[in-house]
Parts: structure tokens; C-alpha cells; sequence
DNA sequence: TATGCGATATTCT
DNA sequence: GAATATCGCATAG
């Protein structure tokens, strides 16, 4: 259970990328568990070509490609060998918004990160960002904050088909950059 | 505001 | 060939 626990911890932590044109940062807002033995997860089935960074160790991202446009960022939860990890679903952009606006043809601020394949267009995520060490000096990783962490709640996951019941999204409450529809988020 | 559906490409069956 | 950890536009209320 030690990826739920990564879930939650992660709400209010900074994501940061450093690119050619300056700097992209943003708050985590939302996240999802994905734990070991979780038929939802990716790492569910064992480990191949796609999802083998899932199985590096703790506090590597993991950028997977779905539905034919969409990255989504993930952080490795569990030890060497064993599949786990986290979704980053939403983020409130502090640093370089005006580059990711760019990126993202002009949309709204409240818009520009909010959902998982939003925030990586935003923050210029892609495949060349799979199995870096979110810990180590990287062009991308996470720091803390001074600001205050709100409230968290929980709800079941979205998206999902399988083990759709488990109440493993985290969101900080209030928080307008919290994707998914409003009844999950009271 | 809420719901529905098509686009899109990689992976797994 | 089917499914998918989504998005954006369309339409209706």
C-alpha cells in the first residue's frame, strides 16, 4: 500500500522541466494510485517493452502513451522489480505559462494542465522524458513547496474499466485545476 | 452544465 | 482486430 501513500504525499509537491526555452513548473493537484497487484495497473501483467520503467524502482517518471494522443506522467512507487506507480492527473502551472500556452495554442489558464494529458502537452512531456530519475539532477523532477497544502480528498479513479471501485485519486480541495466531473470532487 | 461520440496510435490478444 | 490511466467538439437541456 505503499503507492497510496506516495499518492497522497505528492499533492503540493512542484513537478519541474527544464527545456531550451526556460523553465515549466507546476503544482500537483491530482493524482492516482496505481499499486502493486491492481489489475488497473499497466505493471499488472508483468513487465514488457512499454512499461518496463515502471519496474526501475522508486521515483522514476514514467511517460505512457494512450488513445492515440494523449501522454500521461507517472512516478515509480515501489522497489526494484516490482510494478507500481502514480498518475500525475492534474497540475496548477506556476512557472513559464506563457510557454506552455504556446504549446498549447493559446487555451484558457484554467484549461492549460488540467487532466493528465494536458498537463504533459503543457509541460513539454513526451516518451524523451521516460525512466528519468525524478531525484537526481535531471531536466525533470520534483521539489517542494513553501505554500500550504490544502485539504485532500479521495475518490474512485477515472477512465478505468477494471478495479473501477478502489478510492485511490487524490485531489486537493478547492483547487479549480482539479480535473474530472465535480461530483467526485467535494 | 452535462452527456455523447469520433479521432488517433500503440499494445496486447 | 479490440481495447485503451483522453481530448475536444457537438448537441441538448
Amino acid at each position: 500500500m505503499d503507492t497510496v501513500k506516495l499518492a497522497s504525499y505528492l499533492i503540493g509537491k512542484v513537478v519541474v522541466h527544464d527545456v531550451a526555452q526556460g523553465r515549466l513548473s507546476g503544482r500537483i493537484v491530482e493524482t492516482e494510485a496505481y499499486p502493486i497487484g491492481d489489475p488497473a495497473g499497466h505493471a499488472f501483467r508483468g513487465k514488457t517493452a512499454s512499461n518496463s520503467v515502471l519496474f526501475l524502482g522508486r521515483g522514476y517518471a514514467h511517460v505512457y502513451f494512450v488513445y492515440g494522443s494523449s501522454f500521461m506522467l507517472n512516478v515509480t512507487s515501489e522497489a526494484h522489480g516490482v510494478g507500481g506507480g502514480v498518475l500525475v492527473r492534474a497540475i496548477e502551472a506556476l512557472e513559464g505559462i506563457d510557454l506552455m500556452q504556446r504549446s498549447r495554442g493559446g487555451t484558457r489558464l484554467i484549461d492549460l494542465t488540467r487532466g493528465p494529458g494536458r498537463l504533459t502537452e503543457a509541460m513539454q512531456i513526451d516518451l524523451a522524458q521516460n525512466g528519468m530519475d525524478l531525484c537526481a539532477a535531471s531536466p525533470l523532477w520534483l521539489a517542494a513547496t513553501a505554500q500550504e497544502t490544502g485539504a485532500i480528498g479521495t475518490s474512485v479513479r477515472i477512465g478505468l474499466t477494471r478495479n473501477v471501485d478502489r478510492p485511490w485519486r487524490f485531489y486537493e480541495r478547492g483547487n479549480p485545476y482539479v480535473s474530472g466531473p465535480k461530483k467526485l470532487n467535494q
